[in-house]
RNA sequence: GGAGGGAUUCCCGAGCGGUCAAAGGGGGCAGACUGUAAAUCUGCUGCAUAUGCUUCGGAGGUUCGAAUCCUCCUCCCUCCA
């Protein structure tokens, strides 16, 4: 590993932040001897960015942390088309309107991780519609397109696997290179942006800004990858029993988000430590050093560390006490997830099957059979048998809700409205 | 423009007139074992209050009966021009 002089490098350094970079001397001392500005793009497909961004994230953040100006770019203009990058069929397409909900709901989760300008921090959020909605395709051809090689072009990754796989690349897609290239070097024109960094899929993308921001403006940019993060057991980052491990609370309540991590394999409780949280590397070290079940007391750590820079440090406790009590007593704790029933419909008595549908424990009432039948459903911690249980106000426990626990680790109050 | 090949359930991929809700694998979920881990083993994996319904790119047709045959359409691929 090498040594950095400059403190932002060091720590992406040691925490495994680093996979690669355009160039590790020149960008070493860029950022030793001033404040630099530097991005990272993300997608707006989604009304929440989930897990899997947020090493991205953390990156942004530990830039700001040592005294840079981070800039999310926010692709309004260039999920318009999509990234083909890792994707074997052409994306659907998204309206305008869509767009603009998912980038509203996309900024809330980077306020817990960065301060921006208008709360008088340092960081910036900038859309790329600004630039790419206005554009004029015959001036932006022979300005930018002039630059690019469709023989070099084809020769990239995301590009290269989806024709040898025999699969349709549409022109859309093609250009979404070019796009993303010309951001680097309208933030780099307008912000003085340095930097971007990204997954290590996006290197192919942001040489080519490198690239064209030199014949452009004869600047000097650089580039900064990650590690394509898998678990040790070669699953995708950021995906859960239940689906996605979004970071809106709307999305994701903070209790699944924080059992997401908690459930944590062992393998990978010192890298996610390094990469999710601000720990210090002695107090990490200290508790990788943890060994079989004692290892769960790092797990803790981990999961309420990460929830807290995310949703705050007394959710995060909160958490992790409904955990303690979930789990480690057995009992049932106020704070689970909870969904809530009418009055009258309880009095009436509700069926079992769709009760689980309701809470979103199952996905359908054939779901919620073959989970009885698999010993999986529990009422009140009593397991059933009987697809056909009715529930009602005698089901209530003295906290006046209905335990439903699909599994051992689901489980979702019914309290009434 | 011409000639051929293909589109199957979340993914890959068999099926080529009934026994097909559709082999096998992957993934996912659950159970057992554990430490709310991994690995392993077992079960489940279209929907619906059984026998019912909807699925095999789309629309029609042949047939008692089609994912399987025919026609047209859409999209993809390969080769020729």
């Amino acid at each position: 590993m090498t040594a950095y002089k400059s403190e932002f490098l060091q720590i992406l350094s040691e925490r495994g932040f680093i996979y690669q970079t355009s160039d590790d001397d020149a960008l070493d001392k860029l950022f030793a001897s001033e404040s630099v500005t530097g991005y990272i793009g993300f997608d707006a497909t989604a009304t929440s960015l989930h897990a899997g961004s947020l090493i991205q994230i953390m990156m942004l953040h530990w830039m700001q942390q040592t005294g840079h100006r981070p800039i999310t770019l926010m692709g309004g203009g260039t999920s318009m088309i999509g990234d083909p990058s890792l994707r074997d069929d052409a994306r659907k397409l998204l309206t305008p309107d869509d767009i603009n909900a998912n980038l509203a709901g996309i900024k809330q989760a980077f306020a817990s991780y960065l301060n921006f300008e208008e709360q008088g921090g340092s960081a910036l959020m900038v859309n790329n519609a600004d630039w790419l909605m206005d554009i004029n395709y015959v001036e932006f051809l022979r300005d930018v397109g002039q630059h690019f090689s469709v023989n070099r072009m084809l020769s990239f990754d995301s590009v290269k696997l989806r024709l040898d796989r025999e699969q349709s690349l549409s022109f859309l897609e093609f250009n979404y290179m070019i796009l993303q290239a010309y951001d680097f070097t309208e933030l780099s024109r307008r912000y003085d942006c340095r930097l971007q960094m990204g997954g290590s899929d996006q290197w192919g993308n942001i040489v080519n800004g490198i690239d064209l921001g030199r014949r452009l403006h004869g600047a000097s940019l650089f580039a900064l990858t990650s590690p394509l993060l898998t678990t040790s057991s070669g699953g995708k980052m950021g995906k859960s029993a239940s689906g996605a491990v979004w970071l809106n609370a709307d999305m994701l309540s903070v209790y699944d988000f924080w059992q997401y991590w908690r459930n944590t394999e062992d393998a990978d409780v010192e890298r996610f430590l390094k990469l999710y949280t601000t720990l210090p590397m002695d107090e990490i070290a200290r508790l990788a050093k943890l060994q079989g079940a004692e290892l769960n007391d790092a797990k803790k750590v981990l999961a309420t560390e990460v929830t807290a820079l995310l949703h705050g440090r007394e959710e995060a406790e909160k958490a992790a006490e409904t955990a303690r009590v979930t789990f480690a007593e057995g009992q049932t704790a106020a704070d689970l997830p909870s969904i809530s029933v009418p009055s009258a419909e309880i009095d009436a008595g509700i069926g079992l099957l769709a009760l689980l549908v309701q809470a979103e424990l199952v996905k359908s009432n054939a779901d919620a059979r073959r989970g009885i039948k698999g010993g999986a459903v529990k009422v009140n911690d009593t397991p059933v048998s009987d697809q056909a249980m009715s529930i009602g106000r005698s089901h209530l426990t003295n906290d006046g809700a209905v335990k439903l626990s699909f599994g051992k680790k689901r489980h979702v109050l019914v309290r009434v409205a």
